[in-house]
RNA sequence: GGGCGCUUAGCUCAGUUGGUUAGAGCGUCUGCUUUACACGCAGAAGGUCUGGGGUUCGAGUCCCUAAGCGCCCACCA
């Protein structure tokens, strides 16, 4: 009779083997295009996460699983919850990180460093490298089971981040947050570049201390090398021991011969700091720098970018600090100015974040973001960009979880200088700033390579117009104008900076109207005669003149035009006007020009052959090699030369959460998703990035880049040490989920887990929750086993008091869980599902189960809405059960909606059941107490309440080894209290 | 020099606004081929919540204070 019913039941293998699923399923995910919030029919509010993009290099650390495990649970609960939801993911190019790892690996295999190749052949190599571990990491990710939207993926070095950073920093400029000085900055030798305050460490260090005779007075120094030229002393104006020299000047001997040296009182000495008189060296220190400043102290470079004494430094010059350091020393002990040295002072050493090299304050000229100066924007008051970043959190438009990481936050940026964007290497977005080389006027325009587009779009509509033949001195009738204006709006969103026109009238006019629509500068030309060397187009024509005289002569006109091998360009331009955007000096030019001049610069550009040119037949998407030069707005001189420096990697990063939405531009993407819903990162790089996000966000969009900022802890070996490639006792994620599957180590950065806390991570822990997903799969297995599942949304009517339980516990959890997940408590979330899957369903409910028969609504059921609740958890093993269990019909797991429709809460029966399960645990303990022999029986009865059939047989069947009999009253062995009864054991 | 965090069972950690008898996992000990799971089942032992003081009817939780550990920030020459 039961045989047809064995027909349905499915058999799951004993355990679950992750490495048999994962793959698999990950790609059913990722061919259903569910990642992709557009494909997801849903229309409620969106949510949207921006992935923290991994360095482009590295490989997946458990820092990024943790990020992944924490975001793919928001991204998953608000799927299933049915928002639009948006994972973004992408990498970031970490410029000083990732010049520095290809620099060591050429060095290493060819011995050259980076100048040996040459900046090109080195960014070609950089790239090539980059474009090998991009693929690495992606697939690292995948493997976390991240349910990102790929389509979306970006790469801070893209051409649309690239052109976003370029925007920012044209738009800073012009409102002059961006500037260029020559100030002291954090120079990292080793590296070449400078950094920002924050990319620089401290480490303690036991070094020598100084005290030189320095004229009368005693100063005290650890870095002699610096005090070459002092020759300011700085005393406390209330310090009775200098007094009387203040305002004096006299000679001192000193380092290279007699120096003249004057006192001068400033609070700033402190009078219980070492001998409360000091010397200052304004090039080599930030505080010495002001005081310079302050009273107009003379500031020599004494150290130079190489890491070597200048020649200022007089015969120490050309020596490294170290050197130089031994070399003073000897000269000081020498002339007898050590007055005597302490060799237990502590200091704290400077040094590179990403090389660990020591860094050396020197003045240089760099670009900076000025953050404390006021600017006006539209519509609002003066503001600064530190005060607009404070105000974001400080009216919790932003929240910080944990809270206590406001004070962090705020702390940090009240107390921020201006932030020096300018590095010295070659990876990363050049800045967009040229300089001419005659007059050394600056010039910011934007830049990207760019390809010829030719108008592409709309041309049918041109293409109706009649060629008008000759003459291009008529000026633009109403149906052309109408047309003109089309096309300027459509190429309105092009990013076009610069429009350069023919001088010729018609031309002229178009390129007013698209200056008009598009907003960008109209650059005339001379007419060809009258072109003069000085120009671009000019010299351009010149050498063309001189080169090819033949050419030149006979084609440049429009005769040109009419020629056959020009049949294409021909059918999709009108004949009079080439409109084309091309890479201009690094910018985005619009040439408006007639089609001869713009075959002609092809031509120029590509560099073809009179012959070539005959044949020549456009191509419409390949980039053009050659970068025009414009010429000066100042001077006229076409010598531009663009800084070579590029931007520090954390200016393009502080533009992720927009610049990836399609900023600048008003895209539908930007306004749907933006701003995020939660940023989520670890609180290392609070400062770096999340406060950097607020600020450029606070710029750019005068919006906040997200509305909550969630950061998670650091991840600690076993010992509690950071996990360190030095120390050997980094955890490769990869290698744990091969052993035990994404799902546990997923769990096992969740659970136990708190924001902002750091926490241990190793095997065990892993191979624990690796148990509960074997766990879980065994409960599916069994309940498979015993009947057939079928989705069930509406909860079934409950026939025993076990089913009243267990459904009104699962209600509860299920609140609770919700509830716990939306206010971020992911571990207490995990955790109270972990208890009941693990401790009520299966030790308990399941166990009944096999006493009080088929369960196939309540179990189908239960099962259904649980896996729901544990996808975002685990995705892997839910969606593996989900599709066992349900079949194809049943739809993915990723895209079910959450449990809606929870069960009646049945406090009642919650209490029956918890008596009954208190009376079992009792004779369960009776019998291990006395270490009863499992054969044997005992006898129990109750005084002060009354068992029914159902919970009797319960009772006895869950191997207890009890009986129930009334008669056992008077001979009872043991006795337990009840708060309402007694239970009697025999 | 400032600021912050941590100190809860042998180990690793939870404990939301103060509220019955302080929880979990691992480990330990005892016993189990039980219609799923030994990656399991049934039990057990183990805590004066770092010390001291205070507020309160009531404190792991709030306040003060001391100590140890750790982190961040800072211009000690």
């Amino acid at each position: 009779m039961e045989l047809g019913f064995y027909f349905f039941m499915k058999e799951l293998p004993k355990a679950y083997s992750p490495q048999n699923y994962e793959s698999g399923i990950y790609k059913q995910w990722e061919d259903s295009g569910f990642f992709n919030p557009d494909n997801l029919n849903y229309q409620g509010e969106p949510f949207s996460i921006s992935m923290p993009p991994p360095n482009a290099t590295g490989i997946l650390h458990l820092g990024h699983a943790v990020m992944l495990a924490i975001q793919d649970l928001m991204s998953r609960y608000w799927r299933l919850r049915g928002r639009r939801t948006l994972w973004l993911p992408g990498e970031d190019h970490a410029a000083i990180a990732t010049q520095n790892v290809v620099e060591k690996k050429l060095y290493k295999e060819e011995g050259k460093n980076r100048f040996d190749y040459g900046r090109e052949e080195f960014m070609h190599r950089v790239n090539e490298f980059v474009n090998n571990s991009r693929s690495t990491i992606k697939d690292q990710i995948k493997a976390m089971g991240a349910s990102c939207d790929w389509s979306r993926e970006r790469y801070t070095l893209d051409e649309g981040l690239s052109r976003a950073v370029k925007e920012a920093f044209i738009r800073m400029y012009n409102d002059g947050l961006i500037y260029r000085g020559k100030r002291i900055v954090n120079w990292c030798y080793r590296c070449g570049t400078t950094l920002a305050d924050d990319e620089v460490e401290y480490k303690e260090q036991k070094t020598p201390f100084y005290y030189l005779k320095y004229g009368p007075i005693i100063i005290g120094t650890a870095r002699p090398e610096t005090k070459v030229l002092d020759k300011v002393i700085i005393v406390h104006p209330d310090d009775e021991r200098y007094k009387k020299y203040i305002g004096t000047s006299f000679d001192v001997p000193w380092i290279d011969g007699i120096v003249r040296a004057q006192v001068v009182a400033d609070k700033i000495a402190k009078i219980e700091t070492g001998t409360g008189a000091m010397t200052i060296t304004p090039a080599h220190s930030f505080v010495d720098f002001e005081l310079a400043q302050k009273y107009g102290f003379e500031i020599v470079e004494i150290i130079g970018p190489d890491g070597k004494m200048t020649q200022n430094a007089g015969k120490f010059a050309g020596l490294n600090v170290k050197e130089a350091r031994v070399a003073i020393l000897e000269e000081l002990q020498n002339k007898g100015l050590v007055e005597r040295i302490d060799n237990d002072y502590i200091h704290n050493l400077s040094v590179c974040y990403r090389c660990g090299t020591a860094v050396e304050p020197l003045p240089s000229e760099q670009w900076f973001v000025a953050v404390d100066k006021p600017f006006r924007r539209r519509f609002f008051k003066k503001i600064t960009l530190k005060k607009m970043a404070l105000a974001a959190v400080k009216e919790e438009r932003i929240k910080i979880i944990p809270e206590r990481f406001i004070k962090v936050y705020e702390h940090w940026m009240n107390n921020l200088h201006d932030w020096c964007i300018s590095r010295q290497i070659w990876f990363g977005h050049r800045i967009p700033a040229w300089q001419c080389q005659d007059c050394k006027e600056w010039q910011v325009i934007a830049s990207r390579p760019t390809k010829i587009i030719f108008s592409r779009h709309g041309l049918t509509d041109w293409n109706k117009k009649e060629r008008i033949q000759g003459d291009t001195n008529i000026p633009l009738d109403e149906s052309e104008i109408e047309l003109i204006y089309k096309k300027a709006y459509e190429l309105k969103n092009n990013d076009i900076q610069v429009i350069i026109s023919s001088p010729l009238m018609r031309a002229r006019q178009t390129a007013n109207i698209f200056a008009e629509v598009i907003k960008a500068p109209i650059i005339v030309e001379k007419r060809i005669k009258e072109r003069y060397y000085g120009t671009f187009e000019g010299k351009l024509v010149a050498e063309l003149k001189q080169d090819h005289p033949d050419y030149y002569k006979n084609k440049l006109s429009y005769h040109v035009a009419e020629a056959e091998s020009y049949q294409q360009i021909k059918q999709r331009l009108i004949p009079w006007l080439s409109e084309v955007v091309i890479k201009f000096q690094g910018q985005k030019v619009l040439i408006v020009t007639h089609n001869a001049i713009m075959r002609t610069l092809k031509w120029m550009i590509e560099g073809g052959t009179e012959k070539e040119l005959s044949e020549f037949k456009p191509r419409f998407d390949e980039p053009l090699q050659y970068e025009l030069i414009g010429s000066c707005k100042k001077c006229g001189s076409w010598r531009m030369k663009q800084d070579e420096d590029t931007l520090d990697t954390w200016f393009s990063s502080s533009l992720w959460t927009f610049s990836t939405l399609g900023w600048p531009g008003k895209t539908k993407d930007l306004s749907t998703y933006h701003p995020t819903s939660v940023m989520e990162t670890g609180y290392d790089i609070l400062f770096f990035w999340v406060a950097r996000m607020i600020l450029m966000s606070a710029y750019c969009l005068g919006d906040i880049p997200f509305r909550t900022v969630y950061l998670h802890g650091l991840v600690r070996d076993k010992q509690g040490r950071k996990m360190s490639k030095s120390l050997g006792n980094g955890i490769d994620p990869i290698e744990m989920i091969g052993k035990y599957g994404a799902d546990a180590l997923r769990l096992s950065m969740i659970i136990g887990v708190t924001p902002g806390n750091d926490f241990r991570l190793y095997d065990e822990k892993i191979a624990g929750y690796r148990n509960f997903v074997n766990k879980l799969w065994n409960i599916v297995r069994f309940a498979n086993l015993t009947t057939e599942l079928k989705v069930m949304e509406v909860p079934p009517e409950p026939k025993t008091l076990a089913d009243k339980w267990i459904l009104s516990r699962f209600s509860k959890v299920a609140d609770l869980v919700t509830k716990k997940i939306e206010s971020y408590s992911f571990s207490e979330a995990g955790e109270t599902l972990y208890d009941f899957t693990w401790h009520e369903l299966a030790d308990w409910y399941l166990e009944i189960t096999k006493i009080e028969g088929r369960k196939q609504e309540i179990l189908s059921y239960l099962i259904s809405q649980l896996l729901k609740l544990w996808h975002p958890f685990m995705p892997f093993v839910t969606e593996a059960l989900w599709q066992e269990t349900f079949g194809n019909q049943a739809g993915l797991l990723i895209v079910q909606l959450w449990p809606k429709n929870l069960p009646a809460i049945d406090n009642k029966s919650e209490i029956e059941f918890t008596s009954v399960q208190d009376i079992i645990i009792s004779l369960r303990n009776y019998r291990a107490e006395i270490k009863l022999d499992k054969k044997i029986k005992v006898k129990f009865c109750l005084v002060g309440k009354i068992l029914n059939k159902n919970e009797e047989m319960i009772i006895s069947d869950l191997r207890t080894g009890a009986e129930y009999d009334s008669s056992i009253a008077e001979k009872y062995s043991k006795k337990v209290d009840f708060k309402d009864f007694n239970l009697l054991i025999s």
